[in-house]
RNA sequence: GGAGGGUUGGCCGAGUGGUUGAAGGCGGCGGUCUUGAAAACCGUUGAACGUAACCCGUUCCAUAGGUUCGAAUCCUAUACCCUCCGCCA
């Protein structure tokens, strides 16, 4: 969430960056509410110190053995008083604290000003796309040709959106996420961290997916638990309600785990085959920095994603989300998109962002620059690094030969007993 | 699932109703001493808000309520941790 104290005291700054998301978002009532808020928590805290100076007099008069009935009723009253004050103060602060939690967070300045996705800005492209000199199939046709992918019974067991691999496919998610979380964490330093796969209600605040959009997650009846959509949820809150120390910055952390999404509100949108699926694997990178340091982590995290994609050879691009198809919490993002020959364009398989101290707010991560410094918000940065489904994709289509057969990747090869071609089988 | 025990500052740990934001120790920081260091000694040492800062004030002893003029201390609920029993990959 934005801190109240910057809107208080720039306003205009604010309502300016929030019209670029073409919203209005309450920015006024909010101020007004705050200025209230003030008032009544000046009036509490004096009536508090009334109070207190009250009740000391009280203990020194009773040691003394003398009558203190009356000036009890005295401060009886200021706690009524309080109490009245309280209340008002507690009901306003609550609603300022649902404003600001479905307040989005500002778009950085170089963000493109944009309606929706077809805004976004390219800023480079990588590789050259195969040039078949045959039709290509999609990775559905390939995958049930090679009898690896199985949607109709993955739908007998969970219904559309769920996928079932076998054989070599299986071996391929496998070695994906084996050698992915091992680029990363032996060539750019992060460190591997295997979290719960179920949350909290306060860890889904924290990056913010709730309050506003828990109808893209599934939630586990008769508790408070949530399923995470993305790794980044435990990842980020690893750290929240705690004062990390300046030395330890930046804060790096990788992990490979499940995600489940809802994917309410995407009916008909990419409904067959392995892109859009309710459960699904990804790498997550997340990092924790110092302010000054967030830009520059961005492009960092955005290039360890690409990476991946190069030692894998697939092509992809690179491009600014406009401030139409930001998220929410974001205030930068980079999507790399990669190659997908079937559609005959680049579809999302990594998405990076830059938070600034939109959730470290929200889940109370601060840093002290040294022992007697003031402690300040971290910025937060994630991206996917890469998803685990949509590689496969990629691989299977961009790496496909005429008689159907898919080659291995050359880094991948070492991961799944050094073979290299993905035949016809016969298994199950 | 059953029965107990616990949760106090960076850490350990005292504190069962009245200037207790909290003894003592460790650690940290500053200083004295020293050629330098160690030791010793002295001082200091959390966070949030009001406020940019000082002073000052308010709040915070797991969390949320309650009792009381006054709560770290009493009561209730919840969360988490530990031990034992049962069950279990």
């Amino acid at each position: 969430m934005l801190d109240i104290r910057y809107i208080r005291e720039n306003t205009d700054k604010v309502k300016a960056s929030l019209l670029r998301r073409g919203g209005d978002y309450g920015i006024d009532k909010l101020t007004e509410l705050d200025k209230k808020r003030l008032g009544l928590v000046k009036k509490g805290e004096d009536l508090k110190r009334q109070k207190n100076e009250v009740s000391q007099l009280i203990g020194v008069r009773k040691k003394a053995g003398e009558d203190t009935t009356e000036i009890q009723g005295e401060s009886r009253k200021l706690g009524e008083k309080i109490e009245k004050t309280e209340i008002e103060t507690k009901r306003i602060a609550v609603s300022i604290r649902e404003a600001l939690l479905a307040i989005p967070n500002v778009p950085h300045e170089s963000v493109p000003f944009g309606e929706g996705d077809s805004d976004n800005v390219e800023v480079r492209k990588w590789g050259e796309p195969v040039d078949f000199d045959f039709l290509p199939k999609n990775h559905v046709e390939i995958g049930e040709g090679l009898n690896i992918l199985d949607f109709a019974r993955a739908a007998k067991l969970a219904g559309s959106r769920f996928s079932l691999s076998k054989g070599t496919a299986a071996a391929m998610e496998r070695a994906l996420i084996n050698f992915m979380v091992d680029t990363h964490t032996s060539e750019a330093g992060y460190v591997e961290i295997a979290p719960p796969y179920l949350v909290n209600s306060e860890a889904m605040t924290g990056t913010g997916q709730l309050p506003k959009f828990a109808e893209d997650l599934y939630k586990i009846e008769n508790t408070d638990y949530w399923l995470i959509p993305t790794s980044e949820v435990p990842l980020t809150n690893i750290f929240s309600n705690e004062i990390l120390l300046f030395e330890d910055l930046p804060i790096s952390m990788c992990s490979f785990t499940p995600c489940f999404r809802a994917e309410a509100g995407s009916y008909g949108r990419d409904t067959t085959g392995l892109i859009r699926q309710h459960q699904f694997n990804k790498v997550e990178l997340v990092k924790l920095v110092a302010p000054e340091d967030g830009e520059k982590q961005l492009e960092k995290i955005t290039e360890n994603a690409e990476d991946i994609l190069k030692k894998l050879n697939l092509p992809y691009r690179v491009v600014t989300l406009s401030t139409g198809d930001l998220g929410f919490s974001a205030t930068k993002t980079y999507d790399i998109e990669v190659w997908v020959p079937s559609q005959g364009k680049y579809r999302e398989i990594s998405s990076c962002s830059l938070f600034t101290d939109y959730q470290a707010r929200r889940m109370n991560i601060r840093f002290k620059r040294d022992k007697k410094a003031k402690p300040e918000y971290v910025y937060t940065l994630n991206g996917s690094g890469l998803a685990v489904g949509r590689t496969l994709v990629a691989i299977l289509e961009n790496y496909q030969n005429k008689n159907g057969t898919v080659t291995i990747p050359e880094v991948l090869q070492s991961y799944m007993g050094n073979i290299n071609t993905i035949e016809k089988t016969n298994i199950l």
